[in-house]
DNA sequence: GCTGTCATATCATCCTACAACTTGTCAATC
DNA sequence: GATTGACAAGTTGTAGGATGATATGACAGC
């Protein structure tokens, strides 16, 4: 089997560059909130651009409820509480401790998703939960598309929440950890690093077919710890101890 | 006591009405996923603004994944699946059934975090969540220092978790809900609308401070519950089913 | 059929100019 | 002395033009 090549994507623009420099100089506290931007003049002259590359950077840390710009006077950071949007940088996810955060948080989200989903869950939901399932059987091996059975196996569930916030928030968790392992393993293209494992999902499912909100809450966790673990990263068990119940 | 105006806010600038001109297109599904949307120049005239507007507001777009611009081509419309963040639209929020949505959200959220918060927190943490509360017991009325008071006492539970996503993610919630509250009763200034019971924080305290998971947990899904009903919107009472465990 | 060249379209960046807003200063008026 | 209005300077907000960079398709040559 021929190695597979790697993309060679296209280069960042200047404002997303310029973006990543700003943002980590407030995040780090350089830029304290309340503290008021070097002016857009200042900014293309000490980053070498156009100052349409910066008011494009500042349109975006805008959006974020990162800084307020005011006119006339400049731009101010905003404190982290008034923030707009939830982002998760990709950098901080290298570390496993982070890594183990995150998942930790999944596994609290998609654990209260399934509990939620077993009571609410219509016959239609379970139907497309099935077939997702029946994708990820039908897979032989690890590959993309066994991926995204998967992704979209989770996504069905927190759909059959009802709450199209639950969904949007265990969506973008799932793919947060998906893109992060994906490009830690893009220079090492072995695909079975990352295994499927059946018996997990179908305890899942069958709880959700069972409408045994207990039991789907109790499966779900213990697939979410375990595809932690086999990303080596160990996430606390003591969550796990609601099989008492 | 002198009724307080309305603060008078700058206006929005061009490229944020251009945001959410077309984002409501992609949402709305007449930007279709893997769609090209209109050339630059053409949304310029169509929309009457420079051609610099557009290319900011776009900036923000590819920001936050839902488009992908290639050069010589045009701007592709990419999946939800693939958002960079998550933004909640305050305007979809004034539904009470998408209020009780997000506030079903944050219970989960936050009684979870709770239930960590009291396995986890440090003595100075707890210290720090005790001074939170005594300034909400200061308060006389619920004013905007109350508010604070009480945002920065769940924002110190979700610190006591150890968990800076489970931080971000609760932060990121409890300040959509205010602000949602804000904007909806910017135009009644009666402050008392929204009350700050101290007795449920009260109970959420004592529960962390005696390392009580179960208790604390419960409390805190209490306590959001009724701030629920407070601001007139009821969630599932199956989440308080945990009592008897 | 494959490769190289060219034309066309469109995004990416840069530049210039002016409008709009904010702040501070100073003079005039009460 | 306090208040108001005019003006200057600084900075963001918007518009428009130019050129570079990238992608695609058509066509000719081998």
């Amino acid at each position: 089997m021929a190695e597979r090549l790697d993309q060679i994507e296209a280069n960042e623009t200047l404002p997303r560059r310029v973006v990543t420099v700003l943002a980590r100089k407030i995040e780090s506290g350089s830029f304290a909130p309340g503290s008021r931007m070097p002016t857009e003049q200042q900014l293309a002259q000490q980053l070498g651009v156009s100052r349409n590359v910066i008011r494009e950077a500042i349109a975006q840390l805008r959006a974020d409820g990162m800084v307020e710009a005011r006119q006339g006077i400049g731009a101010f950071v905003l404190p982290p509480e008034q923030r707009s949007a939830i982002r998760i940088d990709h950098e901080s996810l290298k570390t496993a401790g982070n890594m183990a955060r995150l998942f930790e948080l999944r596994c609290l989200l998609e654990t209260e998703a399934a509990r939620l989903a077993a009571k609410r869950r219509t016959q239609k939901q379970l139907g497309q939960i099935k077939r997702h399932l029946e994708r990820m059987r039908g897979a032989e091996r690890w590959e993309d598309g066994s991926i995204e059975a998967d992704l979209s196996f989770h996504r069905a569930i927190a759909e059959a929440t009802g709450n199209s916030y639950i969904h949007t928030f265990i969506s973008f968790v799932c793919e947060q950890i998906r893109q992060t392992i994906y490009l830690a393993r893009r220079n090492h293209p072995i695909h079975n690093l990352v295994e499927v494992n059946i018996a997990e999902h179908v305890a899942v499912y069958d709880a959700l077919a069972a409408s045994d909100v207990d039991a789907a809450g109790v499966a779900m966790g213990r697939h979410i710890i375990g595809a932690a673990e086999r990303v080596g990263v160990l996430i606390d068990p003591g969550l796990s101890r609601r099989k008492g119940r």
